[in-house]
DNA sequence: TCGCGCATGTAAGTTGTTACATGATTTA
DNA sequence: TAAATCATGTAACAACTTACATGCGCGA
């Protein structure tokens, strides 16, 4: 559902093509919105068919036709008053945290392992993040209101991975204590 | 996917029907996994199927038969499998900051509403998680590995809703700066 | 008496994932 | 010369949501 305000948030902002607000929503918007590029170009013939979004064909050599989206007047009047409408949060589902929950059966060492795992996939995060915060949002008391809003939406993800991070250190501790089972010493 | 293993794995607690474990989902695994009774009695169903769990029927006068479902040893074995296997990170996409994008179309005011919206969201679930800490998990010195790891899926919650507030602050400071237009006064 | 809790389900629709498909250009 | 990037899509499937359906007992 909110995909659809997505990319017109993203339109908005600039025109592209399917490829483009891929790439966007891979860098970008990681953070707020993640798609794949098959259900970004489906969602984007609904707004075309729904006049929210129209098409310029760039022909190309080589490589099929570049197809550029713009926002309408009509897309940007719904999105102004998807706006005005109260979200629901998104739900939580977390896999790792079921592991967690089934408690007992589990292995504390492939735990540990696959917390490694995500760890170094939150502190890979948290960088690219960071890259983008000093790309984009150098001086934040000189920013116009557009770009201070996307600033506290990235501000989100460096929280949220901070936060991450931090639960990863009370956990790593808790699962080292939970294997006593040492490896035997090399001599 | 993820489903299935969340219902084992609450299955292996203890056994419960689909309505016992439509709550569990909404208090205990709130923080875990989210699903509505009818994806519960749905997923049951094709567990029964595959032999994973079996039911005891329950008569009961005055409203439907009880259904108790318990996890087989093969349910078991499934799930100890997967408990193996890393399992990626949950995409992120929240309408929320889909707004927070959309920057200069929204009106400060309307997200300022929606942000107290999801504060008090946010409190509240932190209330909750704090009453379920104090009603299990007392005493984490004593606690067994099963409760322990449990506690620390718990403890996620927590720390995500904290940084879910510190964030909001952020926010509402910036939101509020934005508009400067002010009620005018009672004389 | 009205709504909530208990207790189960069916049906239809939307959203998201995975697999398949093509083919030139640039980079290592 | 192999892989990644550019650039678009179709098809089938799995997961999730929303609406509909039933009906008793209990407390305000």
């Amino acid at each position: 559902m909110a995909l659809k305000y997505a990319l017109l948030a993203a339109l908005q902002e600039e025109a592209a093509s399917g490829y483009d607000l891929t790439q966007r929503f891979r860098t970008r918007l990681a953070n707020v919105w993640n798609a794949s590029h098959q259900q970004i170009y489906r969602e984007l013939g609904k707004l075309e068919a729904g006049g929210q979004v129209i098409v310029e064909e760039i022909a190309q050599q080589g490589r099929p036709d570049k197809r550029i989206y713009a926002i309408t007047a009509r897309g940007r009047e719904a999105l102004t008053q998807w706006l005005e409408t109260i979200q629901p949060r998104p739900a939580t589902r977390d896999p790792f945290l079921v592991k967690l929950f089934a408690g007992d059966l589990a292995d504390p060492a492939a735990l540990l392992r696959e917390l490694e795992h995500h760890r170094s996939n939150w502190r890979s995060q948290l960088g690219q993040y960071r890259t983008i915060e000093n790309t984009y949002f150098l001086n934040p008391g000189q920013m116009d209101s557009q770009y201070r809003l996307q600033y506290l939406a990235l501000r989100r993800g460096i929280t949220a991975m901070q936060s991450n991070l931090g639960w990863a250190e009370e956990l790593e501790e808790a699962l080292k204590e939970m294997m006593p089972e040492r490896e035997p010493e090399e001599p």
